[in-house]
DNA sequence: TCCTCCCCAGTTGCATACAAATATCGCGCC
DNA sequence: GGCGCGATATTTGTATGCAACTGGGGAGGA
């Protein structure tokens, strides 16, 4: 793995961890200095970071975490539950017996007892993996660039143990709508699930000011 | 300007006019050396290149200008109808006069007798002219980027007259639906509109082997 | 003849040094 | 005391040099 690898890992994670918060201000030697590495590489991760949309990048002036205003990650919700709702109707066309058997598999371990701190991640790769299945190779790229968006916002709240049951049962009825390879049903239930989310981030948005 | 900015145009400019086909090699020290510039604002510039879909960048290998497979082309096609559709009915609900005669002027440009050479370029404003007025933010820069896949197949292929008459057409409709305000309508219009786009491409592809 | 391994040319990855641009702080002026 | 302006300090942008890795060609063996 190459430094500029490294240090882009390391920047996103600690943007999508929360540590470094919306705004802060990023420069090059400081972080060079924290990872043991020259600026060149740091640079190079910098552009790749912008280049996802996790920073903005002006030139002569640095890089600042990106700082998302609620219309913005709202419309993000809004376009996922288009393309992943998409994605899931093709699924539900297309998917074998196997593949389902993997999708079990993670809707299982996410809803064990003990699994919270993992949720969030296992619940990416549950996306990812129908999206990868659908077959539309842009949409994985997208959606889950969009999910992450959603995340930045996602991490300073928490939601109740009714919310996480009720997204464990939009997948259970994602699941079901694959077996009997139904297509309407399985695009209705994506977006309902993604559109739910977008609701109650609002919801509580709202009731905290 | 910067001269990675330099270099990151001209090169973009030049995988988009097909001048660099599909699957060339992009040595850093030749572009360096044809630009004069140093390797270090090639290397930022084939970076981000390489982030927006333009080409693929492996370590240690070097850059490459990424050649899409047709299922990718087609399935860029389909999400773009899902996200601008969308986007248009936005557009008929929230649309001002002022807004809506330069949509209008833009139309009246690209009919103009003269303007084959323009078209793309007018098209392709046309759409993000909609797409900003939408609101949906991520909506813009993912269809402009999902828009940017077609063109580089588009390039290879010309279109006859009948076909740039039906999508003078399309927009014609669309700028009507937007005068009444029928989002429905413009969304209908508007994945149309695409679909046909991709209907053609294939329909030529076939018949051409 | 074909396959495998190794070596080498060429390219990319990273570090360092210097140039250019911007933001900050202090000074003088209003 | 507040505001504008300029020098300075900090930060970003670019060039260059060296180290590390990849891919291809040739020698050796099966």
């Amino acid at each position: 793995m190459t430094a500029t690898e490294r240090v882009y890992a390391h920047i996103r994670d600690q943007i999508l961890a929360g540590t470094l918060r919306p705004g802060a201000r990023l420069g090059e030697a400081g972080i060079a200095a924290d990872l043991g590495v020259s600026r060149t590489p740091v640079r190079e991760a910098l552009r790749k970071l912008s280049a996802d949309g996790y920073t903005d990048l002006r030139p002569h002036a640095g890089a600042a975490v990106r700082l998302w205003d609620p219309a913005e990650v709202r419309s993000s919700f809004a376009i996922r539950a288009d393309i992943e709702g998409q994605a899931a109707a093709r699924t539900a066309q297309t998917i074998t017996t196997g593949q389902l058997a993997g999708l079990e598999q993670l809707c299982a371990r996410m809803e064990a007892p003990g699994a919270v701190a993992q949720r969030s991640e296992l619940n990416r790769e549950l996306h990812q993996t129908i999206l990868r299945i659908s077959g539309l190779v842009h949409a994985e790229r997208i959606a889950m660039q969009l999910a992450d968006i959603a995340l930045l916002t996602l991490t300073f709240h928490s939601f109740s143990n009714a919310q996480a049951e009720r997204s464990d049962s939009d997948h259970r009825m994602l699941l079901m709508a694959f077996r009997i390879r139904d297509a309407d049903y399985a695009q209705a239930v994506m977006r309902t699930h993604i559109l739910t989310a977008a609701a109650v981030l609002d919801d509580v948005s709202r009731s905290r000011g």
